[in-house]
DNA sequence: CATGACGGTATCCTTTTCGACACTATGTGC
DNA sequence: GCACATAGTGTCGAAAAGGATACCGTCATG
């Protein structure tokens, strides 16, 4: 069951910025989020761009994106099973958040050495 | 003891993403450095801008900060004690991802009523 | 008949995170 | 001589996050 974050943000001042931070943390959120801003993906397509993350994992952070209304879950009745993630329009618009994020990490991240190269 | 996290990013393209991220995830770094932008603060003065952080995690989060070179902390070898925390230069590069988080935010996340008065 | 692809669940367990609470040292003011 | 402010630290325990592994049904292929 996918866990209920962010109900409350009675943080003070400032807790927009966390409050954005709860929807995009999650170990692999921000991954997937990245690789849908390339279009819709099915699945398995996700799963093999995010080799590190389980099976579980991925699912459970799928649902969670779900739940926030970020990605749109599209089942085809079909056998085998279909399915489509895509990004909503509010997910679309964490676009300048994702790339301000991308973009501070591209400066300042270091990779571990052989991920600089397979990234090169 | 600072946990040390971010040690190595192997999720695959995208992963600077998920790299910035772990510098500003853990429940109140975005506040702390929020808050920060504003000038350099005491601790108490910061323990007093984000009452729901308990002293204990505080420390915590700005010890993270400061293993992370994002925030300086300088004291003062008086009594009572003194310590400014102020942002460094690598700190203050994050202005532009803290402020798209803070965009994003204030146009997505809803506060609880009671906090949306106070914002206001 | 067995195998693999697909998109998941269910269960178990470990690690990490976080909150509560008590405790520290020193100097000042009452 | 007692409390208060400052800036912490230590310990405990609960809860959440995350990883490993096994399992599900259906269809196509070999």
């Amino acid at each position: 069951m996918p866990r209920i974050r962010h109900e409350r943000f009675d943080c003070s001042p400032g807790c927009t910025v966390e409050g954005t931070l709860r929807y995009i943390d999650g170990k692999w959120k921000g991954v997937v989020l990245y690789h849908l801003f390339e279009g819709t993906l099915r699945f398995n397509e996700i799963r093999r761009r995010i080799p590190n993350c389980t099976q579980r994992m991925l699912t459970n952070q799928l649902r969670e994106l779900e739940a926030d209304g970020l990605i749109a879950r599209k089942i085809y009745p079909e056998v085998p099973p279909k399915v489509e993630y895509s990004l909503t329009p509010r997910g679309r618009s964490l676009e300048p958040v994702i790339t301000a994020l991308k973009v501070w990490g591209d400066a300042n991240v270091t990779l571990a050495p052989e991920i600089s190269q397979a990234a090169a």
